[in-house]
DNA sequence: CGTGAAATTGACTAAGTTCAATGGCGGTGG
DNA sequence: CCACCGCCATTGAACTTAGTCAATTTCACG
């Protein structure tokens, strides 16, 4: 992805608008575990993520990751910060190598927003936003750890043959430890079966779907 | 407040969407204590909030509410289960007397969205809506009971001048006991004292604001 | 095989909730 | 004027959930 054009988000802006666009923003490769923007940081850039996998996440007082949210392309990410005016909320790490393209917020022209389908993508990607929050409120606030395993395996039961418990367990934000341990108590149970290949096996799916509703 | 005209989301709508929009909706006033929807009904009704406050909060699996947000004229409510065509992801109830306009969103034109004015009206409320849930995140799983107290007593001390205890604690999603036991350590560190009127007066606010910062 | 990462397990700790008992205080009625 | 009632605040003790730390085992893979 090298051209503005090819952005869906910005597909139907005029000849006008994409040069106004192309001038005050450029697109930037990054590595693996490279840092977009960190929590607290000043605002102004829009991001545009066209390429990779990005990690958005909180640090508490302990200095613990607190997941949030992974996007994959084509998403917008920074919006609130540049809206508001605020700091970033939270940090953007990529996880894979990746392309953004950055930019300046403060140089977008007044009249850009009134374009009918720039405003209706933004308010998709805003939905999209507060779906994400209201579901990392859900998963968070409401579920126990037990629950949250449960809502995995039901729901992403295929996660666990691509990925180990450690990287499970940091999706979910609680402890490797705790992730075994509550395995554990589902194979006692019953509820589950682990194949040779890490690949979980539900024998029950009604018990463990009670468990998270 | 009892015509559309009036609430700044509509004033700039032709009369021709006026006059759809007052077909499909209507005035309805709630008691204190009246519940708006409950989390998990079915979508369709996209609120208004013209009068009174309005509590939004999530009840997990013990039954306790998780306050969210409570809101004040004039706001939408239930944007994202209408738009995304979700169930609601919350309940919201009156803790005052209050009036809500009701929408019945399936029967909005289509291109009732595409007018600019409500397209940054509904931007607006959505930035506002990830806003808040940006903040809850943060209060509810960055800080500490005690990282809670001590900011809401530096941002919203007047709080304690209208509010029972159990009030507060119930906005902070913490107990009485928990609330009063952090009020009695900070009162041993001399970092507030209570007057007579249940007031709050704040001896140390660096202090204070280092805990939660 | 051997090695290092990942998973498991046990003991302990931390934070906050729950439950129960007690204390204070303001309003009300005799 | 005071005794009583009910609500709120306070306090202690036990409990719950999950995290931390450390030791051990398992496993994939060169």
């Amino acid at each position: 992805m090298d051209r503005i054009k090819d952005i869906p988000l910005f597909s139907k802006l005029s000849d006008k608008h994409l040069k106004n666009l192309e001038q005050i923003s450029h697109f930037k490769n990054y590595n693996s575990d490279e840092i977009l923007f960190y929590e607290g940081d000043d605002p102004g850039t829009l991001y545009i993520l066209t390429e990779g996998v990005l990690r958005l996440y909180k640090t508490d007082a302990k200095g613990n990751e607190l997941y949030i949210h992974q996007f994959v392309p084509i998403g917008m990410v920074g919006e609130l910060a540049c809206f508001e005016n605020i700091n970033y909320p939270a940090t953007a790490r990529f996880i894979t190598k990746g392309q953004i393209l950055k930019i300046d917020f403060k140089r977008l022209e007044k009249d850009f927003f009134q374009n009918p389908e720039v405003c209706m993508e933004i308010i998709k990607s805003l939905t999209k936003k507060v779906k994400i929050l209201s579901n990392v409120i859900h998963k968070e606030m409401i579920l126990t750890s037990e629950a949250k395993v449960a809502k995995i395996i039901v729901e992403h039961g295929e996660l666990f043959e691509t990925h180990k418990n450690t990287q499970i367990a940091s999706i979910l934000n609680i402890t490797p430890e705790t992730l075994s341990r509550i395995l554990t108590r589902f194979k006692k149970a019953n509820l589950i079966s682990v194949e040779k290949n890490h690949h979980i096996n539900i024998i029950d799916t009604q018990k463990l779907t009670i468990i998270f509703e």
